[in-house]
DNA sequence: GCCGGACTTCGATGTTCATCTAATTAGATG
DNA sequence: CATCTAATTAGATGAACATCGAAGTCCGGC
């Protein structure tokens, strides 16, 4: 399970406070009730009833009603595990693998809109990653399995952008693109066409 | 140390974002440039800056300035040492420790306001935490190192309350006073003494 | 030395949320 | 049944805060 980001947020978010923490704490010493946490943490009961409605939402606490009174405890295993899936090992770098999956097309989009003005390259960006979503766009616009005379490597680039030389040089730089033996024909690199 | 609980607050809170816990999460892939997260999570720039400055503040990010691109990166030695101590073990139950040494002096206060006037106890409460309270207070009107004949324990405990003979009882019941041998002596539990 | 781009800071706005008081429900007691 | 106590719900208030646009800062290129 890759931990939902709602999830962490709603965990995160029912342990960022205070008041909430301390009653946690106590809990998590012996049961209680909500009167007793209300004096304990010194707030009054309705507050402190608003707080264990939120643990209690994620499972946090359980209840137990004697009489009028309901004793309070933490669900200690719940908190370990929700803690230990939040924080274990990757956990946060495999959100960044969710988050970049879902909008790395939205940056490319928002580059070409920058950069580009139709089908045409008005200028290259400094920053190396957006230069390479330009240099992708580029390679796009070859055929796989093919190859390319020089002229016609220009006459493909051109069109796009005035600079082909160093459109070129970076397709062959990234490695995209490749020459033959000879260093007369070019052709996209069939290993790599999968990333474009 | 004990996790201050300012700092575990200060750490969820950081965290009970979304928006910020995706930035955190593109961050712990490789290093991005504000422009860059700012496409990626959708929204604005002045938002980014807003979400790091706050990062950096916990130490979670630093930044690398490369001409006017300011590079950030996630510190996850910071991210894995705090997340560390703040799950360490007995994490929240030492907080629960902490609350209730500073607030259980509060709670009795509460409570003996409640059910006493001036030195006398005006009713029993039904909850038995409260009553351990009362009781406790009773306890303490015995000296040490010395006995008690019953006539003399109910001439210590009436002016308290009517009902000495539950309050007795509930001393005896609860091992902070102690019968002889014979039954016809009480005295305090020596053993039980620092309690009181 | 001025222009453009990347970033931060400022000020404003709208939302979320902790907290309170007051009113309500539900149990226990006399 | 009336009453008292414990707890929850409802409603109101105020503070914290995420977000944005506009203005300011800093850097590199012409």
């Amino acid at each position: 399970m890759p931990a939902e980001i709602a999830t962490l947020v709603a965990f995160f978010k029912v342990l960022a406070d205070a008041t909430r923490l301390r009653i946690v704490g106590l809990l998590a010493v012996e049961e209680r009730s909500v009167d007793e946490l209300a004096t304990l943490v010194e707030v009054r009961p309705p507050t402190v009833s608003h707080h264990l409605s939120k643990l209690k939402k994620l499972g946090l606490v359980s209840v137990r009603s004697e009489g009028s009174t309901r004793w309070y405890r933490l669900e200690i295993e719940a908190v370990e595990r929700l803690a230990r899936e939040v924080l274990a090992g990757e956990g946060l770098t495999s959100i960044g693998d969710e988050v970049e999956a879902a909008a790395e097309d939205a940056y490319a989009l928002k580059v070409m809109q920058t950069f580009m003005e139709g089908d045409r390259i008005t200028q290259l960006p400094r920053q190396w990653r957006k230069k390479m979503v330009l240099v992708r766009y580029v390679a796009q616009q070859f055929e796989p399995d093919r190859t390319y005379t020089e002229p016609e490597v220009k006459a493909v680039i051109a069109p796009i952008h005035a600079d082909h030389v160093t459109l070129r040089r970076l397709l062959v730089d990234v490695g995209w693109m490749v020459r033959d033996k000879a260093g007369r024909e070019y052709r996209l690199n069939p290993e790599r066409v999968a990333e474009l």
